[in-house]
This record gives structure tokens, sequence and C-alpha cells, in this order.
DNA sequence: TCGGCAATGAGGGAAAAACCCGATTTAAGC
DNA sequence: GCTTAAATCGGGTTTTTCCCTCATTGCCGA
């Protein structure tokens, strides 16, 4: 990582997001923003091994591709690439999943610009840019085994369509199998997520980006 | 209105967004961002008759106090502020009521840039800047009166405590009401928002920041 | 080949949600 | 005083959700 001109990606869905926060890191010095993407998607189209950033800024809350899938990509396309997260929420789970996936850095979308621009220094500079909610977080979970949760392709297509005015019965017809077997999806996924009712999972999937609000 | 120096409050409850926002009109002339809020409620502390902008670049999803909410409540208070909405959706009972609430812009979060310099330009000049889905929005409700949704402060509680996994007894006790005027409530959100489940309540919640995700 | 595991499906029952029928109280407006 | 509207509460019914136990199929790896 060279120590001047550093070169930035940023990924994010909203334009004017974008176009702000490139206003604001050109007011800083030493960076250059090198590329800009809504999604995961369009940054793996635009990603080369010729042509790559030394930072990449993340948006976990995307639709398309969304930010977690985007950043194991990174991680297994271009490991030497820095990651860091800009979050709306501090949201636990995604938390942990990210650090445990080695991104450097991790931002809430509130944060002042004098802490993001120490955030892009350190990282710049090899170090970790962790705030106080994320130590918090490594600090809670330290003895707990936490392993990541993963839904497989079935339980997302359920749950897409669990977070809509569909009942159970509708979602059934729709994907073309039985009541009884949707029934089966719920309860696993009340037992792998820790909820206990439909409100939970539609929480659960606006979170996760799964329905478009 | 000055035809330079342009005054502008920035209402947003992110930070960085906000900080980007302020890089990005820096980065254009004739403007100067006089103040920023978080939210409505601290908009409402720091605007005085003697110290208010000439534009107000307002958010709508905001947690405290509602962007709907704080417009209504500029129009009220400080009618000769022009407004420009910012907003992450187009969601068409919005945009309708703030057209006839007389806001004089409607921009999505993921605008150019280029249009975000135009919304000002226009709105600066006295004139109003409505992009092709506001008018698409106008054009199809052209007929039917749109009367806005009210929702009054009960409904509101209530809207809340839905949005979590609370059953509907818990909600009552909660409120301190009995069950059935909890299923009243419900029944009537059911009618004014056209919806016809325990989601509709939880989708309906969340788009309008009742529930922190 | 066998055992396990994932995806699928079934029966039955208790709880919650949704949909009817209503009612009383209270406050505001004319 | 009368009307209206809003907020509150009640009984009963049907549908949906939730919680158990269990069976079948097929595939994959030891």
């Amino acid at each position: 990582m060279p120590t001047q001109n550093i070169q930035i990606a940023l990924v994010d869905d909203h334009r004017l997001f974008r176009s702000g926060l490139v206003s604001l890191i050109n007011s800083f010095s030493g960076y250059t923003i090198m590329l800009e993407a809504a999604n995961g998607e369009e940054l793996s189209r635009k990603l080369s091994p010729k042509f790559k950033p030394d930072i990449i800024l993340l948006d976990l809350n995307m639709p398309v591709m969304a930010g977690t899938q985007t950043a194991q990509w990174l991680r297994a396309n271009y490991p030497d690439i820095c990651i860091i997260i800009l979050s709306m929420f501090e949201d636990a789970d995604k938390v942990l999943n990210m650090v445990k996936l080695g991104v450097k850095g991790y931002l809430l979308k509130d944060a002042e610009p004098h802490e993001f621009e120490q955030a892009l220094k350190k990282v710049a500079q090899g170090e970790l840019y962790y705030p106080e909610f994320v130590t918090r977080h490594l600090v809670n979970n330290f003895n707990r085994g936490v392993d990541p949760i993963k839904l497989n392709n079935r339980e997302l297509e359920f749950l897409k369509l669990a977070g809509t005015e569909l009942t159970y019965k509708e979602i059934a017809d729709q994907m073309c199998i039985s009541a009884r077997t949707v029934d089966g999806y719920r309860d696993q996924l009340f037992e792998k997520l820790q909820i206990k009712s439909r409100v939970g999972l539609v929480l659960y999937a606006i979170k996760n980006n799964l329905v478009q609000l």
C-alpha cells in the first residue's frame, strides 16, 4: 500500500451519497477515487487484477448484491484490497461476521467526517479502525462461539415471501411445495434466527434487504 | 430570495451523508450551508425568524421527528422557506402529500449530482424542480381525490408496537387497554392503509420509520 | 452398502390473528 | 339540548399461525 495517493473505490447504491463522499474525500489529501459502483455486482464487473483500488468503502445495505456477499467475494478474489464497511446500523451479527471476514474498518453512516478521515488514514497505514461499538460487540461475544448464520437458497426464497402479506398457504403455492414444508422452513428459521413469530421473519428479511420497501 | 449566496439548511440523520453533501454543495458556487440538523426536532430548535435559510434540504426517512411531520411544521411556521425533499424511495403517497404541502423540489438519494445542482438552481430562482417520477405520480392521481392518510397518536403508538414481535394481547397490556380495543385499532388501520394482515402493519411501520431496525 | 443429512410432506391441537355482530362513554360543535 | 365523532370495550366465529411428533425420498461420503 502506497503512503500517498491512496486509490479508493466507493460502493453504495445512492448516487447522491456517493457524490457527497467523493467531494468529502477530495477535500482530504492523499486519496483518489478511482471507481464508483452502485452494488457488488457492478463492482465485480469493474474490478480487474490490473485495475483495483487500495481501499474499498462498502455499504452493507444494498439491494442487488448485498454488502456481506460482496465482502465475501472480495476476500476470495482480491484478498489484498482493504475493506472499510459503511453501514446504517450496528447489527451485532453483521459486525462480527465482517470482522471475522477481515475487514479493516467499520463505520456507521452517522460517523463524523473527522472519524471517517481517521479511518481512511489508519487503514491506509495498514492498521485497523474499529470504533467502540465494534470492540464492544467483540467483547460481548468473546466466549460464545458465534458461528455465522447461513441460510440456503430455499430458506432465502421463503424469507423473501415471508416479508410480504402472503399467508404461509399462499407462500407454499408460490414455492410449489406443501404447506407442511413451509411450516418446516418457518420453524427452522425461528430456531436459526432466534425469533418466534412471523413478524420476526419480516424484520429479519428487511434488515437483510430481502424485501424491497 | 437572493440570487447569489443562497443560505441552505441540511436535515438528515446521517452525519456522513450530511458532510458529504456539504462538500458537494461547497463545490458548487453561490451557496452557503448555514445549518445542519439530524432531525426535525433539532431543526426546530435551531431555527428562528432571524436565523433561517432560503432553502431546506429535508430527508423524509428520519427517526425522531419524521420528514413529513417536519415539512408540515415548516409550512406552518416558516412558510417562506423553500423545501427540497431528499428521499430514499419514490413512495406515491409521500410524493403527493409533499407536493400538496408545497415543497419546491423532490429528489431521490440516487439522483446524479448534476440533477441535484439543477434542483438547487431552479428552486433558488423561485421555480419548481419535479423529476419525471413526481409528475408521473401527479398524473396517475389526477382524478381520484387523494386525501392524505392521517394517523392519530394512539394509532401511531399501536403501530410502533405492531412492528415488534409482541402479540396483540401483549400490545394491549403495554397500552393499558383491552385486547378488543387493540383489535379495533388494527382493523381501523387495515382500512385506512389498505392492508389486510399484521405483516402489512409491520411493513408500513418500517416504511414510516416507526420502528428502529 | 450403510448411515447420515437435507429437502420434502403429514396429523393434530393450541394459540393468535382476522372478521363479524354489537355497545358505552366522553368530548366537541352547532 | 342534540348530533357527531372518537375512544373505549364485549362475545363469538373462522382462518392463520405456531408447536409438537413423525415418515418419505434421494443423495453423498465413509
